[in-house]
RNA sequence: GGCCUCAUAGUAUAAUGGUUAGUACAACGGGUUUUCAUCCCGUCAAUGUGGGUUCAAUUCCCGCUGAGGUCACCA
């Protein structure tokens, strides 16, 4: 069923990074417009302005980018229906309210915050619910004065709906309230602001987290007063911390999406998890192109229940995604995405040796920062640490004459190697066994150290190869002489 | 406290009114010429609880428990 009539938005408060916790509330949007050839915006929600943190927005652009969420309206980009960032409509949203105010559907409220502190603090003492409704001023003021609040003039009733993901939903009028549209510094709230923007904007999916579930008869009576076609609405359960039940957010240590691609993870397997986590096509397919979750995605098989994040398994997705990017597309194709990764001192090394090591090392990565740590031996002459030689739990049985031996004997062969390819490599080393009479967990792993001094590496025919000869033998002669 | 939502292994999930409750991550064991990893094979491991409906309930209904959300001039 395609609709070209599909218009979602991510719209993010700016005031700090997006983190995991809630970067699916725009992956989901992303993708159930582009399945429908709709349209996706991104709109800044800057009405609070204490909270206001300079710089948010490109944080929160940067992470889209990344993501490869591109949007059809929105900053940078523009489109028909802006300003894209709310300070900037400030009218708008009083001409808005003034067609409540002439209606009598919205009052001016000048009840000082401690007066409704003291109502809250009543209620509270009584236990029962807080309405404001219930402390209503007698006489209601529908005229618009600076540096006053307007408040909504609700009329509470029965309301039925459907969410995408809850279900048929219902809920009383014990839910709905005199809620604030304009605060007194002028600015709209959040549920004011969205129901007209979604409205001047054309949105037609309003996907957000659970927590506006229990607002949402308030943002139907506004619908209603203005006379406008609810939405869809979908909400989205929460993302939980690893540990506890909490909902994952900063304090929890919740990292932004770019510290990630700081550390060396793909997009590709960013966007796959996070879209997989609460969601599934009923399929066992678990790797999933950017394609195919445009495609596969369907909001009523989202999770209702919030689900837990879950890093060990990210990193599992991305080592899937390092091997799918090398082996489908190319040792290249993953290549460009190195860049940045690479110790420092492959910083001299041509593309064409780097790209060498890539391809007999990437089966091993989890993330590309790994490559850090594992193919430093690759760009220089490792130090000689004896200590881990003789210490190898193959290697702590021989004696120093038994490893001589070994090294002298090793050298000799691999020495009369001229075309050094690891067919080459390879057939001599099978030889070395042999002469040798020595098991290839003895005889590799004194090699391996001696060239390289890593905890792992990748097999030793390779690891020679990509070396080269000099390099390789040079290694060798001077753990001999160590010895 | 009121209102609302949720509940399958440690985690993410599949499935059906009748199945040996499937898959993946993790853990553990094994295999592939060393190591680490990949890959392959195997093991462990789940329907929160109490009722009801039914020949049959993990699935439908109710209570309970547990967890979460919300009740802002924050979004």
């Amino acid at each position: 069923m395609k609709t070209d009539n599909c218009i979602t938005r991510f719209a993010p408060s700016p005031t700090g990074y997006i983190h995991i916790g809630n970067v699916r509330s725009a992956i989901y949007p992303y993708l159930v417009a582009r399945q429908n050839n709709g349209k996706f915006i991104l709109r800044i929600e800057d009405t609070d302005r204490e909270r206001y943190v300079e710089g948010a927005t490109d944080l929160i652009e940067d992470t889209l980018k990344w993501l490869g969420l591109e949007w059809d309206e929105g900053p940078e980009v523009g489109g028909d229906n802006g300003p894209y960032f709310q300070s900037e409509r400030l009218e708008i949203y009083h001409e808005w309210v003034k067609k409540l105010l002439d209606a009598h559907r919205a009052y001016s409220d000048p009840t000082p915050a401690e007066k409704i502190d003291e109502y809250r603090k009543e209620c509270s003492e009584k236990k029962v619910p807080f309405l404001y409704r219930n402390f209503r001023p007698e006489k209601l003021d529908f005229e618009f004065h600076e540096g006053v609040p307007i408040r909504f003039l609700a009329e509470p009733k029965d309301y039925e709906w459907t969410d995408a993901v809850m279900g048929p939903m219902k809920a009383g009028p014990e839910v709905q309230d005199d809620i604030i549209l304009i605060k007194k510094d002028g600015y709209p709230t959040y549920n004011f602001a969205h129901i007209v923007d979604d409205a001047e904007m054309g949105v037609t999916h309003v996907m957000r987290g659970v927590e506006y579930l229990s607002s949402t008869p308030n943002y139907l009576g506004l619908y209603d007063a203005f006379g406008l076609e609810r939405p869809v609405l979908v909400s989205l359960p929460h993302i939980l911390a690893p540990t506890g039940n909490k909902k994952l957010g900063k304090r929890d240590g919740a990292k932004s999406v770019t510290e990630y691609r700081d550390d060396g993870v793909l997009p590709e397997a960013m966007l796959n998890y996070l879209a997989c986590l609460g969601w599934n096509d009923g399929t066992e397919q678990e790797i999933y192109t950017k394609d195919e979750l445009v495609s596969r995605f369907s909001r009523d098989r989202i999770q209702s229940s919030g689900a837990r994040y879950d890093e060990t398994k990210l990193l599992w997705m991305n080592g899937q995604w390092i091997r799918r990017i090398f082996d489908t597309e190319g040792a290249s194709a993953l290549y460009v995405k190195t860049e940045g990764f690479w110790p420092e001192a492959a910083a001299g090394s041509s593309e064409e040796y780097k790209l060498k090591v890539l391809s007999i090392i990437y089966d091993r990565l989890k993330t590309l920062s790994d490559l850090r740590a594992m193919t430093e031996y690759f760009f220089k002459d490792p130090e000689i640490d004896m200590e881990m030689l003789k210490s190898n739990k193959f290697l702590k049985k021989l004696s120093e004459a038994e490893l001589e031996d070994l090294m002298k004997k090793s050298i000799s062969r691999l020495g009369e190697i001229t075309d050094w390819t690891a067919e080459n490599l390879n057939a001599a080393l099978n030889e070395l066994l042999a002469e040798t009479g020595q098991k290839p967990a003895v005889l590799f792993s004194l090699i391996r150290i001696a060239v390289s001094f890593a905890p792992f590496s990748p097999a030793l025919d390779l690891t020679l190869n990509v070396l080269g000869r000099d390099t390789a033998l040079s290694r060798l002669n001077a753990v001999a002489r160590a010895i």
